[in-house]
Parts: C-alpha cells; sequence; structure tokens
DNA sequence: AACCAGGCTGCGC
DNA sequence: GCGCAGCATGGT
C-alpha cells in the first residue's frame, strides 16, 4: 500500500531551497513555521481544517509529508499550490538574472543568491497586519508583537510536543479592544490600524478575491490605501508579498534604502529620481530586484561595503 | 540617553 | 501634488 501522507513537488530551474530557507530562517523568530535541520514545518487551512506538513529537500525534488490532518489527493493539491505559490515555483528567473548581470554592482547576486525566491505571504489579511505591525519598528520587535498576537488569538495544533500556530482570522481579531492590543505594546494607533483592516475584511469591502479582480496595480494600490493606517510602504508591501505583483517597490522602506547606499546606486536616502532610475532598468522585476537588495542587507557583502 | 526602527496621518502650502 | 511635523513604542 502506497503512502499518501507523502508525495513530491517538483523543482524548478534556478531553484535553491537552501536560500529559500535560509530568508525563513534569518535571525527573527517567526511563529508562523518552524526549521529544523532543513525541514520546514508549517501548518496551513484547507477548507476550515488543519493541515500540518513538512517540506524537505530530495535528490531532485522537494518532498512533503503530511503530518497531521486528513489525507487526500485534494489535500495534497492544495498543499502543493500553497507550496507552488510560497515559493513562487512557477516563475523563471533567467530574464531577473539577465538584468543583474548588465550591473557589475549587483551581478555578484546570481552567484551569491543563486535560486533565492521572492517568499510570499498568502494569507492577504496575515499580510496587512503583519505589514502595520512592521511599521517604523524594529523587525525583532515587530515579531515579537505578531506573535503575542498569534498567541492571543491565532489557532494552533500540537504535533509531537511542538505547537503550530495559524494567522488569526479577521472575525476574531475585530472582536479584540484597542486597549487589548495596547496590552500586547501595540501602540495605539497601530492596534486601530490593524481593527480598520480587520473590519473591512469582515465587511467585506476587502479580501484577496476582490483585489486580485482589479485589473491596474494603481487599482489595486489604491483599494489598499483606502483602509486608514496604509500607506505606499504598506499597500506595496502586501502587493509584492501577497499579489505578487512584479513592479510592486515598497517605497521608503530602510532596509531597501540601507541597501542602495550600501551599493553606491544613491549615496543617502531621499535621492528618488535616482532611485527610479535604477529601477527602470529592472522592468518588471522590480520586486525582486527589492527582495534580493533586502536579502544583501544580511550577507558579508554588505556588511563589507 | 539619544537615536533608530521593513511609516502613517494630517496639515499647510 | 509635495514637504514636514508629530506621533507611538521598544531596542541598542
Amino acid at each position: 500500500m502506497m503512502d499518501h501522507s507523502c508525495f513530491l513537488v517538483e523543482k524548478p530551474l534556478l531553484f535553491s531551497f537552501r536560500e529559500c530557507l535560509w530568508f525563513l530562517d534569518r535571525d527573527y523568530d517567526d511563529c508562523l513555521f518552524r526549521i529544523e535541520n532543513n525541514v520546514l514545518f508549517k501548518a496551513i487551512l484547507v477548507d476550515s481544517s488543519v493541515v500540518l506538513f513538512s517540506l524537505s529537500e530530495a535528490e531532485d525534488h522537494l518532498e512533503v509529508k503530511i503530518l497531521k490532518g486528513e489525507v487526500s489527493e485534494k489535500i495534497r493539491l492544495s498543499i502543493t499550490k500553497y507550496i507552488t505559490e510560497w515559493f513562487d515555483l512557477k516563475k523563471n528567473l533567467q530574464p531577473f538574472y539577465y538584468f543583474l548581470q548588465q550591473d557589475p554592482r549587483l551581478s555578484y547576486m546570481t552567484k551569491e543568491y543563486h535560486g533565492l525566491r521572492l517568499i510570499g505571504i498568502e494569507d492577504l489579511f496575515e499580510a496587512l497586519c503583519w505589514s502595520i505591525i512592521g511599521q517604523q519598528i524594529n523587525l525583532n520587535f515587530a515579531y515579537r508583537l505578531k506573535r503575542r498576537l498569534v498567541t492571543l488569538c491565532g489557532t494552533e495544533i500540537t504535533f509531537e510536543n511542538q505547537q503550530y500556530h495559524l494567522f488569526p482570522k479577521p472575525e476574531r481579531v475585530i472582536t479584540l479592544t484597542i486597549s487589548e492590543l495596547q496590552a500586547l505594546q501595540f501602540s495605539k494607533s497601530k492596534a486601530r490600524y490593524i481593527l480598520e483592516v480587520s473590519n473591512a475584511f469582515v465587511e467585506n469591502k476587502l479580501s484577496k478575491e476582490l483585489l486580485v479582480n482589479l485589473s491596474t496595480f494603481e487599482d489595486r494600490q489604491k483599494l489598499l490605501r483606502s483602509i486608514k493606517g496604509v500607506g505606499v510602504w504598506t499597500a506595496n508591501y502586501v502587493l509584492m508579498k501577497t499579489l505578487r505583483d512584479s513592479n510592486s517597490i515598497p517605497f521608503g522602506d530602510v532596509g531597501l534604502l540601507k541597501a542602495l547606499v550600501s551599493h553606491k546606486i544613491i549615496e543617502q536616502r531621499g535621492e528618488n529620481e535616482k532611485i527610479l532610475a535604477f529601477f527602470s532598468n529592472f522592468k518588471g522585476w522590480e520586486s525582486y530586484l527589492v527582495f534580493y537588495l533586502w536579502r544583501s542587507l544580511s550577507s558579508p557583502v554588505f556588511h563589507n561595503k
């Protein structure tokens, strides 16, 4: 009898599981997955039932094991779809690497970060909350805030003495009060923004479906920005991570600016024309470029500059 | 103890 | 439309 709880996912060209894991396993404490010995553990929701799976690298494939939850063809397809979107497996990076090679300041990236994919956030509500949490605070603190919110009102399952969390749904978050969020060390305005976003979802003024059905980047950005607390940075971050708009640049991002300075693309923050001119050489790959520049922040290459 | 952190709103021009 | 103050809150 075959073991249906275990199956393979094909790896595309120009893909490195190690590089992708490296990004997920940076020095931050993310509560929404776990990595151990190069194996990634993740719990997701499929049709309102929780599934826990592990993802690791087999010979020339990725190997998925369903550790908890129903095992069926449908579940396998859902997990495959999730992984494909999470790691952006359908994208052909060739044109991007060609662009990188045209710039002597960046060509090293095609080797150093070879096979790194833009790691996404599939859940729009999670992406919005996460980017609001991350506004204007350091990432360590941001991950701590996220963990507190998830621990307070997200679902969790236990497997072999480990807990796996799922990001809460807007219907649950909206039951919180500003002072409850403040108790988690959210600032008052941040708490308000989180509730604004939850409310937009609950009232169906915003959903991934609504957003996907808008045909232009500008319309999607406009819809996101209609929510108080969502500015250019947040909207573009979400469009990059969830909608995978390839030309989305989270303008003003401090990490991005740092990386642009370190690569001598600008001399200091605020040289917006120079930034636009620079990105104009990467049409259709702007978001990937941003992601690779973020990657460079943790790289020795960055610190040597 | 200042200065910074994956910004945003609201105001004045 | 653009620039800038004021804003919260914890880390280093």
